[in-house]
DNA sequence: AATAGTAATGCAAATGTTTTCATAAAACCT
DNA sequence: AGGTTTTATGAAAACATTTGCATTACTATT
């Protein structure tokens, strides 16, 4: 039915069609107010009837930009980055790229990898979570002259761009918070800090304020768990069954503190009126869970949104120096702490 | 310090440093074999010392494909479709090509624009959600010799290959699970179904349950929400405050169920005791919320494996003719549910 | 009516690869 | 030692575009 013709539908079958060049042809796509108004129509017509798609591979050929974004994140399926994800999605979309997307599963090995797969397809620009990076990657991004983003993290010394928010001072205040309501039998829930600076430094600011307040972790309170809510819940659960319960939990996220949650749920223990936890995160559903999570807001989406919109200026060329931003956040309060005057 | 000499490193570059002619090197990429080991290694030094990257636009030029996959969702922050990325992803990752993903947000204008810029990058193949889909969408895609995936529902009659999940199935066994247990004042809780074929068809199962049964849907009951929580839990609340609550809650999937068990929460409502809920889907999470949700799994890992691994083995002529695959989905029994014996 | 200027189009080179074909050098055979 | 096969390499065409330059045909200006 279509005259596909089965042949291949190139710019010269569109040309022939439309019996005008090729350089016409092209033309009236980039710069269709050098071409005859009544030729513009014939070649749309050649193109409508042939489904012919212009080929960017051969665009890309001429310097000009391939319009794709690679982005590596550790996982997509994590609430964490599936909204930083879709935000960066918009944002960059708006502007007209396509993504490339892949995860690395917290292996810094295979996002070396991924970046030079992105790198091979001639991406326009690079964005990637955080700043733990192996020495090679770095040298890689270094060395290409595209520009490179790091979201979720924010740091004044980063090697690259940066938007994100300050994780240490996230740690700090969740602990100060819950420091300052009183709570000196402190529990912590937190991932491996392996290969993952966020986690790092929230966990950094968290002991901090807790060595400030004289207040030392008892080993068989502090708990690891990767970011899954049945690991957090079992983690979580063994925290509350320990002959010395705490009352309260630093979480290293929303999604451990919803783990946390449960797990006390499940032992009938009240929140807050047993234990106080605390997020970090501010995810979908953390206010919606009942009592609402108290938590410091990570601002996702702002920041998805901010990193494609300085990803792809700079690439457009409307931004040309490297930024470093800093997302506002705050601490959250809702149901699941209260103040604790016990025994120390 | 590298040896980036300022100039494009391309293929010329790369010949001329190790004193060989292109052919050599591009046959040294493609066919090791035919090579001097000698004159290999000059190569390999070259391409390390330049940093030299290839250039797949180019290649995508002579035929060769461009070893990508476009997958098109309609968000990427939803649990229900992040699962299902993530094992597509990872499956395709495993067969070497790099996936262009691109949400539409349920805009089937947008879907058909985002998969013609799929097509100008030259897709190897592509994979989309369910199968409401323009018709102009399914021509475009019918038009290219490139393969295709739908994932997520299962059809006997499907226009393109599928791989998924018979949600009316899922819709009927939420619905006879409730029904069996004696409940007949049942509330609603779905989607909008227009462009969206899985809600459509669950609901279709549900209702063709309580038209057997005889049981008859107060449009007071009937409400809908969009697949969040946020939404979901407000839109329970209206139904848990109705002048006739119900004694069971169906929703249209999990997300939606946990707004249930929230809003249930903060009416001081038990469940089940109180209430009856059935979600669908089974997402992360489900099993760990207390009490455990009582659900239709559907498998999203395997859904997205296989399409993946279905997607990738077509592209690469192992397997030739499209599939209908349908993934087994059953009812999980936990704790949201009991019998119901009260007035009818 | 001749000239200058402008609008529309085509030709051909260029882009970074792969691959076919040709050639040179080396190894093998008698 | 001459011919034959094998191994290794290079030259050039091909891929689907874009674009600088050249050409043609108008339109406006004197």
């Amino acid at each position: 039915m279509y005259d596909s013709n089965k042949n291949k539908v190139d710019i010269f079958a569109v040309a022939k069609r439309a019996n005008v060049s090729i350089s016409t042809v092209s033309r009236s796509f980039n710069h269709p107010e050098l071409v005859n108004p009544a030729t513009r129509k014939k070649i749309d017509t050649a193109v409508r009837k042939l489904g012919y798609i212009r080929n960017r591979a051969a665009q890309t050929m001429h310097g000009i930009r391939s319009g794709t974004i690679g982005l590596v994140v550790p996982t997509i399926d994590h609430a964490i980055f599936a909204e930083v994800v879709q935000a960066f999605s918009d944002s960059v979309d708006a502007h007209g790229f396509t993504i490339m997307i892949a995860s690395h599963g917290y292996d810094l090995e295979r996002e070396y990898a991924v970046l030079r797969k992105f790198l091979e397809h001639r991406v326009d620009g690079l964005a990637l979570v955080g700043e733990d990076h192996s020495q090679e990657t770095y040298e890689l991004i270094e060395r290409q002259n595209i520009p490179a983003v790091t979201m979720w993290n924010y740091s004044e010394t980063s090697r690259l761009s940066c938007i994100g928010a300050d994780n240490k001072m996230a740690g700090t205040l969740a602990a100060q918070h819950l420091v300052g309501l009183g709570h000196r039998d402190i529990g912590l829930l937190f991932p491996p800090t392996k290969d993952n600076d966020r986690a790092r430094d929230r966990r950094s600011g968290v002991q901090k304020i807790l060595l400030n307040a004289g207040i030392n972790i008892n080993p068989d309170l502090d708990v690891e768990s990767t970011y899954s809510i049945a690991d957090a819940k079992s983690a979580a659960l063994h925290l509350l069954r320990s002959p010395h319960r705490p009352s309260g939990i630093l979480c290293g996220n929303d999604v451990l503190a919803m783990g946390v949650l449960y797990a006390a749920r499940s032992c009938n223990l009240d929140i807050p009126q047993d234990l106080s936890v605390v997020g970090i995160g501010d995810f979908k559903g953390s206010s919606e869970v009942e009592p609402g999570l108290t938590t410091v807001r990570l601002p996702a989406r702002e920041i998805g949104r901010l990193a494609g919109n300085h990803l792809s200026q700079s690439i457009t060329g409307d931004l040309t120096n490297e930024q470093r931003v800093g997302c506002d956040i705050a601490l959250i309060e809702r149901g699941t702490c209260k103040p604790h005057f016990g025994v120390s």
